[in-house]
DNA sequence: CAGGCGTGGCC
DNA sequence: TGGCCAAGCCT
């Protein structure tokens, strides 16, 4: 099943499971890098810290402020007792700040449902905010060594190439790429939890979106995509992100202010921020609906005490 | 379900 | 230089 198109991935894998577990695994076992949340003694708590971090942020930029964050709050009911508008000061400039939201709401209702422990079911972890499909099942496989498809952007570029023969994955995830990944999933559970790791990884630093590094991946050898000469891409265009003008740069800029603050802002002082007063208006406005910024009287904001 | 949602580094 | 990219989620 070489050269093979894009709808391939709804028919058998055209390798064998087992001869992709074996050297990707191994691989792993000798190029993982050393991440904090990878260490033993890492509770679930520190890996769903971390996995909210990453979610479309670098690990280098994730690195420091997740220290920090699990040196002040090393429990879910530690973060949970905090004003919400300390977790997006402490998320600094990672990024998305409805994430640090989400967060603190998912501590709240751990410490609340759960006695402050993590739960462990993938439904559970599903219902908590901030946590979606691949970050349930990967809490999951991580933090408690289960069994599950954990299908991140890595993954999923790992198995277009090699199983598939496509550079890259559709934009959004497809019914054709679960069933492929849970085909692949090793039937032993602390097998399947370190190939989720370990297929994650090599999709990080090996079978990259660019710039892929053939001569150092485990599974060259059986890999559609290379066995078939390496396409480009054919399908519609990736998804691209605009963001100088928009109104998420106006949104990044007003919080900026807000997270530096130590007392409430006035409006005139968030106003300096940007020029074009309509846009401005509706971006504050935007993160007040959010819930990241509050409005107080006599036209101050501050982030959010409750 | 396509589009909104931050930020900074890289080639 | 600037578009692309980085362990997604939500509506």
């Amino acid at each position: 099943m070489t050269a093979t198109p894009a709808t391939s991935a709804t028919t058998a894998p055209a390798i064998a499971p087992a001869a992709l577990h074996d050297p990707v695994i191994a691989w792993f076992d000798a190029h993982a890098r050393d991440l904090p949340w990878r260490r033993p003694d890492t509770g679930a708590w520190g890996v769903m810290v971390s996995e909210f971090m990453l979610q479309q942020t670098p690990v280098a930029r994730v690195l420091p402020v997740y220290e920090q964050w699990l040196a002040r709050w090393p429990r879910p009911a530690d973060l949970a007792a905090e004003a919400p508008g300390e977790a997006v000061r402490a998320w600094g400039r990672l990024g998305y700040p409805r994430r640090a939201l989400r967060l603190h709401g998912a501590a709240l209702a751990i410490t609340e449902r759960f006695g402050g422990d993590v739960p462990r079911e993938h439904s559970q972890l599903l219902a908590l905010p901030g946590i979606g499909e691949y970050t349930a099942a990967a809490v999951a496989s991580f933090a408690y060594g289960q069994r599950h498809a954990v299908l991140d952007t890595n993954v999923r570029r790992v198995f277009a190439r090699a199983a598939a023969g496509i550079q890259y994955p559709p934009n959004a995830t497809t019914a054709a790429e679960r069933k492929l990944a849970r085909a692949l999933l090793p039937a032993h559970e602390p097998t399947a939890a370190r190939w989720a790791a370990a297929s994650m990884e090599l999709g990080a630093l090996v079978c990259t979106s660019k710039n892929e590094d053939c001569a150092r991946c485990p599974i060259a050898s059986q890999c559609a995509w290379r066995l078939a000469g390496k396409p480009a891409h054919q399908g519609p265009a990736r998804r691209g992100q605009t963001y100088a003008g928009t109104d998420r740069q106006v949104r990044g800029k007003l919080l900026a202010v807000l997270r530096e603050a130590v007392a409430p802002v006035p409006l005139a002082v968030l106003d300096a921020v940007w020029e074009e007063p309509v846009q401005r208006a509706r971006a504050l406005d935007g993160l007040v609906a959010d819930g990241l910024v509050e409005p107080m009287a006599d036209d101050l904001y501050r982030l959010p005490l409750t």
